[in-house]
DNA sequence: GTGGTCTAGACCACA
DNA sequence: GTGGTCTAGACCACA
């Protein structure tokens, strides 16, 4: 699943395992009734501890992404995408809606943020 | 100086005075050569520990915001607006620049993010 | 690790673990990639404060030479010799150039000085 | 007597005061039989609290550098110039032997240091 | 009065 | 177990 950690980062590990899970959904890696590693395999790849490879799969299935059956192990929902694109969205207009506030309480302009957002497009763009 | 502490934050509390008293900053509420309340005055205030508002101090000394003298108490440095402003404008560039690689992931077009700087900036207008 | 405490000192606590740990490192005592003793451990060791040791550890992170992995522990840093080698030098010039402007000031000579430097190295080297 | 203080700096002002005076006496500013401004002209000349100024006059009679006479005011002791420069030359050899030592402990070689010595010697000659 | 340091002890999230 | 945060309270040098 090429999941990539930094143990050093503030952000709790667990937490960055569910982010990394969300993004690999929203690239297609991972997709809707894919079996999941078992918590030891995922584990054992990532050199963490099970507990806290536990601690993001239940994260997952709280958060209607995975689903386990008992005995047969941890699968990918069947509406995986549809249901990370409509929350990313929900939570990328939430983020835009606080950088406007407080550019604009900095006395930056509209024209200005939309510059910004202008020019990384081309940076993003750029590089594929 | 009108600190809000949220307790129940997941933000520890210094941390949340550090940002609060940049945010004071910004609002030129709290100005260059101001006598900052002494860490004694400030703790009953918040009803917080004084190693606790010591802690923000420093740290907001230790960013160049905040400068004390021995004995005769904490004061806010000469550059502090220019300062501020100079890292919150570099802060919401970079923020701009994570939101909008996350918003390519999932295929919004760049006309959308403006779009919704757009009404956002509308939004924070009319509460004025 | 060895590290020995003057409560008498002027020199807060805190800062004579700093300085005694880079002291180990400039030794070869304390290596890249060692596993320093949890707070709690050389809190003990020391008998001192917890939050003594955790406010050496912080300042030592700070400066690049500790990095701590959340729930894990505290480890020296990768290239910790380097940079505390490198700051060391740094700081030797700065001290050399203070002591020659007071030389200089009380009317010696550099020869003078120079006999001085040439005198000690042999002290130094009749101890070994 | 042109005394420079820094209220940052984590040295304390009174002992500044002290080190400026010894650095005035050095100079040849201060000289034998001088009379000192009072401790409250001297506290008004600084904007230093008046505690602070007497406690660095205490300690200068202490060492021998100021003596008071009751009623007539304080004056620079006779031998000053003797007996500053004696103990300044004392406690630069000390100097020099600490940084030797720290020098030698980094692998630094003694013409190393004296190359330093000679080097900021210059430094200093071509102010003048 | 002012900040700096320290102790003793507690609770918490995380691994 | 590991570090992070916080409280309550104390002592100190300095101004």
């Amino acid at each position: 699943m090429h999941i990539m950690l930094d143990p050093t980062s503030r952000q709790p590990i667990y937490e960055q395992i569910v982010q990394q899970v969300k993004a690999r959904v929203l690239q297609g890696v991972v997709i809707a009734g894919d079996k999941v590693p078992s918590v030891r395999e995922m584990s054992a790849e990532l050199t963490v501890n099970p507990n806290t490879v536990s601690k993001a799969y239940k994260e997952l299935e709280r958060e209607g992404l995975f689903i386990t059956f008992r005995g047969k192990g941890t699968f990918v929902s069947e509406n995986v995408l549809q249901l990370v694109q409509k929350r990313e969205v929900k939570s990328l207009k939430l983020q835009t809606e606080k950088l406007v506030q407080s550019a604009h309480d900095v006395g930056i302009e509209s024209t200005e943020v939309k510059k910004w957002v202008e020019a990384f497009y081309k940076k993003v763009g750029e590089k594929e």
